[in-house]
DNA sequence: AGTTATTATGCATGCGTTTGCAAATTAGCC
DNA sequence: GGCTAATTTGCAAACGCATGCATAATAACT
């Protein structure tokens, strides 16, 4: 019933040339005349052949695919991301065999990818082992992390500046005047809440002032609000709160809002991090820092595929800088 | 620099067996001693070796492959379908062949798919020609739709019952004692906006209701604003709308607030469809209609891999029904 | 121990391409 | 037309693996 799969040697036959023949119609820049070519297409559609790419990658040794980990929990703009990934490889040729995780078990999916023959890797808020950094450079793969750090290893990286954009935030709080500012972290084990974290604080270091009190929301919107109920559960409560996330952040807002009766930005600051479509939402208005995503995709899609056109894998680093966006969610410091 | 691949024959070599013994040794259910797999598995791991799952789909002609194609455009969620669909896939032993996509090019991307030796195709929201789509089923290769449908063809689909969604919602409007119901439609030329369209009208004609007055958001949070104003723009104005989505349906929320200070719910209803996680947040609280998405991915998931495993592909359809989510966004009938 | 039934192993072929090489064709030139 | 140079063409050998078949080794019984 189901029909043999058609290949180089059918259209031949129909064309009377060789395979060879066919095989170089449909290599660019091979050498055929018009004339077989002409003969060759037309075999071919009438056969409606196509030619097999897995065939083609055993000999090749190019399967032009690149693989792609993502882990969902950390951001809701990885769906353009992803877009984004997919449609330049795509205009570039290659394509995209995509991995969700949540975890860090990066390193048996990365096994499995490697079994492709992918040409590149691609992570976007996943590590893996550094063992397993060094044998994809061993073999030639370019790895790229976005938003991840792998040290002593050829992976390569490009993250926004997080340790800058928490700093920013915690300069901006402290002009503001606020005295009781908060933290509500992400993953605390991610490198992403871990630079944001470290800036901010460096920030108040600046002027001596402590982290008034931290809690953790795990980038999640659920555990936000609680950390939010744990911040408002004391005698005292904070007069700023920096997130972690934006997502968090208005799960923070619609707690404060809903729960406490808090007039946002008059009672207390809520500041976020990424900058995704809804903080723009009127009713958010969310003072946040801006991830220059789409540079930053386009750097990453640039950098694994000049280095599988060099045919070498070496380390690159790329930190884009975080741009404050300032709306109507944190109170807005006089001097500007 | 860099290092040759390695195969199964280096393996062989190495473990002193025939380069049978390695394959063999990594194909479950292969008949090797006990004695012989723990020299080849010794070996393997002292050069680190991989089976190269080219080579293998080459001769077993099963690529183990599914290719899945989305177009964003229409829903946010679609994240959340890519996780819970390559997890599972994953889980089954399948791998993911992304295309992203915006337009209806679908059919030059399966192309590029079926060159690929992709054992089946899963579309969201993209359709693809019906020609392509018999193809596909010429070929042995199943093609699951969601949300859209092909006529006269073996793909399968698996869909949300976007009639019966509608006609709840009209149903729902009518019953809180609406006048003037105006309708936000999506993509136009989308089987979910028709359907839902259609759903939607013939609720309001068993009242012998006429639609007060329709624009088109197309699926866009900019589009829908501007809709939004222009339903707003004559000396009457709506006192429901019926948004085709839950992206639009807050944007609208959004400039009615802010644009003409109206209360929702209390001066005008916007109901909307998807319910996607903003729709809960406190400060919108749209009513609107759920699609079981999680569910439809594990029967479209499902199906495919049962139509690869029969080795036969046929038209499968499911209609899941879509649960109207009632909060507080639209007036809440007297009755209920 | 001898015989048969079972399981392991190796050999060799094929999967559908690309590509170096040599032969054959065509074009270019006097 | 004759000769050389350039272009086309076909042949055949990989690419790395799975697998049918024949043979070898082992196990199971008398």
């Amino acid at each position: 019933m189901v029909q043999k799969n058609i290949t180089s040697e059918d259209v031949a036959k129909l064309a009377k040339v060789s395979q060879s023949a066919v095989s170089r119609t449909f290599t660019p820049g091979a050498s055929v005349s018009d004339k077989t070519r002409a003969k060759v297409l037309a075999a071919a559609k009438t056969l409606s052949y196509r030619p097999n790419a897995i065939a083609r990658t055993l000999v090749t040794q190019q399967s032009r695919v690149i693989a792609v980990v993502v882990a969902h929990l950390d951001n809701p703009l990885y769906l353009d991301v992803l877009e984004s990934l997919s449609k330049q490889l795509q205009q570039e040729g290659f394509h995209v065999l995509l991995f969700m995780t949540d975890a860090g078990d990066a390193d048996q999916i990365l096994q499995e990818m490697l079994q492709y023959q992918v040409q590149g890797v691609l992570m976007a808020s996943v590590t893996l082992s550094s063992g397993l950094a060094e044998e994809c450079a061993e073999l030639g793969i370019p790895v790229v992390l976005f938003n991840r750090i792998i040290p002593g290893t050829r992976a390569s990286t490009v993250s926004s500046d997080n340790f800058a954009g928490g700093q920013r935030v915690g300069r901006f709080l402290l002009l503001g005047g606020h005295k009781r500012i908060a933290y509500i972290a992400g993953q605390e084990q991610s490198s992403t809440n871990r630079d944001r974290e470290a800036g901010f604080l460096s920030a108040l270091d600046e002027q001596n002032v402590e982290c008034w009190q931290k809690e953790v929301g795990n980038y999640d919107f659920e555990e936000a609000g609680n950390a939010t109920r744990r911040l408002m559960s004391g005698s005292e409560v904070p007069d700023a709160i920096f997130v972690a996330s934006d997502a968090m952040a208005i799960s923070v807002i619609d707690t404060l809002r809903n729960q406490y009766d808090i007039k946002i930005s008059d009672d207390i600051s809520v500041v976020g991090y990424d900058n995704i479509p809804q903080a723009a939402w009127a009713a958010y208005s969310l003072t946040t820092v801006e991830q220059q995503f789409s540079s930053m995709i386009q750097i990453a899609v640039q950098t694994l595929l000049r280095q599988i056109r060099a045919d070498q894998v070496e380390s690159e680093s790329y930190v884009l800088p975080g741009d404050l966006v300032v709306r109507n969610s944190a109170r807005i410091p006089p001097e500007l």
